[in-house]
DNA sequence: CGGGATCCCATATGATACTG
DNA sequence: CAGTATCATATGGGATCCCG
C-alpha cells in the first residue's frame, strides 16, 4: 500500500488521518458513487436515465452523490433549457480515470457475489 | 458497465435492485475496507497494528468492518490464547483477489488528491 | 413533465469509557 | 491487547412538495 504515509519518530509509519486522500477515497469508494460512473461510462446520461438504471436511488441521494462528483470534478453537469428541461451527466477525464479501477472493482464484484454472504 | 443486468418490457435495460451484488458492493467500495485491505495486503496485521496504521478509526468501526469482511470470507481472524492476548487478522485467497482493484483504486485516490476539493 | 429541494426518520459512524 | 457498551452526531434515504 503506497502513498501518503507519514513516518513516526519510533520507525514505523501511519497514515496521515486528516490528508485530502481520505475524503476523496471516501467519495470513490462509495457504492452510489461506483454505481453512477459506471453507468456515465456508457456515455452522458440524464437524471431520469441514471435513475431508473440504478433501479433503487432516491432522487435525494443521487442529486446528492452527483454534486459530490461533480464538485470533485469527476462529473460534468450540462443544463438545456428547453421544454421540458433537460439536463445531462458526464464524465469528466478525471471522472474517466476514476472510473477504469472502479469498473474492476464492479467486475470484481459480480464475479464474487452471491457465495459466503453474511451480514456482520 | 456489465453483469447483473434486467431486460425491461420497454427494451431498456436496468439494475436489480435487490442482487446480492449490491450489499458486496457496499462492503467493498467503503473507504474503511479498502483501507483494511490495503493494509492487510502487506501481511497479517493484530487489531492494534491496523488501528495505528490507519490513524483515525475507532475500534468501533475496525470491529464491525472487520467481522463483515470475515462474514464476507474475505478476512481470516487467528486468535492466539496467549497473554496477553493476540489476535491476527489477514486476507483470505479471496480477499488477496479484491486487494488487486482496490490498490489500483486508492492509488488512483493518492494520485488525484489534493486538486479541486469541494463539499457538495 | 423532468429535475431536484425539503421534511423527517432510520441507520451508520464516531468519541469515549469500560471489561474479558 | 482486543474488543464491547454507551452516547452523541452525521449521513443515508424515502416521501413529498416545488420550480422551470
Amino acid at each position: 500500500m503506497s502513498g501518503e504515509l507519514h513516518r513516526e519518530p519510533d520507525g514505523h509509519d501511519v497514515y496521515t488521518a486528516q490528508g485530502p486522500s481520505r475524503a476523496l477515497l471516501d467519495l470513490v469508494a462509495n457504492k452510489w458513487s461506483a454505481l453512477i460512473i459506471g453507468t456515465l461510462e456508457e456515455g452522458p446520461r440524464r437524471f431520469g436515465q441514471i435513475q431508473q438504471h440504478l433501479q433503487g436511488i432516491s432522487p435525494k441521494m443521487l442529486t446528492q452523490t452527483l454534486r459530490r462528483l461533480q464538485g470533485n470534478g469527476l462529473v460534468d453537469r450540462v443544463i438545456y433549457p428547453a421544454v421540458p428541461l433537460h439536463v445531462e451527466y458526464s464524465l469528466t477525464s478525471r471522472g474517466r480515470s476514476a472510473a477504469a479501477p472502479l469498473g474492476l472493482l464492479r467486475t470484481w464484484v459480480e464475479e464474487n457475489a452471491g457465495e459466503a454472504p453474511r451480514s456482520g
